[in-house]
DNA sequence: CGCCTCCTTGAAGTGCCTCAAATAATGTGG
DNA sequence: CCACATTATTTGAGGCACTTCAAGGAGGCG
């Protein structure tokens, strides 16, 4: 646990100029101490030599809700690992059209640019630290790491599936079809990182969900409403749902309604 | 003999259901020899050794109109590069909803899959042949092949980059948007290839393109004629596309209207 | 020539969006 | 801890973009 390393004094600080840059304020190879991540981390795995190549270069930082990691345009420097909290990845239209391409939480890996520079905007959802490995130095290690490499290419084919799976969302599903996928795939989610598959915490708002579906907020809640009258769930509050009805709900995502 | 090379173990069959699993009829030591990619090549730059080592496992194929490379839930034992010809990859909906999530043109590179298993369907649109890379052979080339575990890497963030531009236009795009975003990007992806800009040729039907775009083959149908009529692109026969004001287009891809 | 498939065009319907307002949740200063 | 300000969510009414249903052209091929 936490208590050995001072987290909270620098996270307070890090709340005041809002972003630590710092390595926690651990020394790297104690990096990975107070990682909670387990087998969901990226570096999981790693042959111990590799390990330690990666640990040399990983940082750590903290973000503050909506603050944002990485701008559509910047360079893409790092790779990004969620400790805790959620991130949303996003595309801008020049009249202010949204759309969110990901959502990623505790375990999860995005920053992935095949050019160097990042194609989308990232910023934080709820308070969230991360772990954050420089691509530039990363790469110098693969030659050498390839357990490393596989790793890095086996997360990225990874998010690929996902967009296999949002694509056809996205083009071909109904709103009711939309929510009710988004809703078991978030629950699912909860279950592949240890948390409870049953009260989903929904982190983001309605205008998030609603830009990662193609819909509008008020299609958003109308058909959470009809869910909720239908049995299928509760929402106890805005953020919180409960799945009464997970059979359904699935056979209504997979379009069997 | 092709055991040596390791093609499908199903390569007679192969070859009466019209395709062809020996590689080419070529020795596998000339299997580049007549392959027209150039720098298009995924092979194309790899150190001397590397590129022995993935010409020893390479394979060649040809697949006829409408035949399936490899369907949904398949094993993922290959990687594709279409040499020449066109394939849709797609995923389908238990009532028969269908979204293509990707064409694929000479040098493109498909088949990723996180899991040992294909995520969607492979279907060529015309005669198409194909350079075919078998994963798990592959996968032991990396340790030694660095280059190629990066070129392999470097494809898939280009599929996750095309997907991010995707996902905004089944999001976010209007139907006229969703047209010339993929009217300009088949001419792009065209003069990358070394083809022509202007007059550009749509080898898929208006199914695939609706399919592709979240839309319906009448409203394809009717934008097409729609941007005719307003002078913005000619179509001397169905697959052929004469863009008279790319510019304009782009306009409307990008919601500046 | 006739059949088949693909594409285009027309007319009507609808699911989701837009606009508008009420209600609930959240934060803030006193 | 409460009153208030602010924001987020829900609900309602009407409109529109795209779909659905239906039919008419336009090649392609035996």
């Amino acid at each position: 646990m936490a208590g050995r390393i001072a987290l909270g004094v620098d996270g307070d600080r890090a709340i005041q100029d809002s972003r630590f840059r710092e390595n926690c304020g651990r020394d790297s190879n104690d990096a990975c101490l107070q990682c909670n991540l387990g087998d969901l981390a990226f570096c999981h795995g790693l042959p111990a030599s590799e390990f330690r190549g990666l640990m040399a270069i990983q940082g750590c930082i903290r973000a503050t809700p909506q603050e944002t990691l990485f701008n559509e345009g910047d360079p893409a420097n790092y790779l990004y690992s969620p400790l805790s909290g959620a991130v949303k990845i996003y595309k801008l239209m020049a009249d202010g059209r949204r759309q969110i391409t990901g959502f990623f939480f505790r375990g999860d890996l995005f920053g992935f640019s095949p050019n160097g520079l990042h194609g989308y905007t990232a910023e934080a959802i709820t308070m969230t630290s991360l772990c954050r490995f420089p691509v530039a130095k990363m790469e110098q290690l693969y030659p050498n790491a390839p357990t490393l490499a596989r790793e890095v290419l086996r997360r990225s084919m990874i998010k690929l599936a996902h967009f296999h799976e949002h694509t056809l969302l996205l083009g071909r599903k109904s709103a009711p079809e939309k929510l009710a996928s988004f809703l078991l795939s978030l629950s699912q989610r909860a279950v592949e990182r240890g948390d409870s598959a049953s009260p989903v915490l929904i982190p983001m708002g309605r205008s998030d969900v609603a830009d990662y579906l193609g819909l509008t907020i008020e299609t958003v809640s109308r058909t959470l409403t009809k869910f909720k009258v239908s049995g299928l769930l509760e929402l106890p509050n805005p953020s919180t749902v409960a799945l009464r009805d997970p059979a359904a709900l699935r056979q209504i995502a997979d379009g069997g309604f």
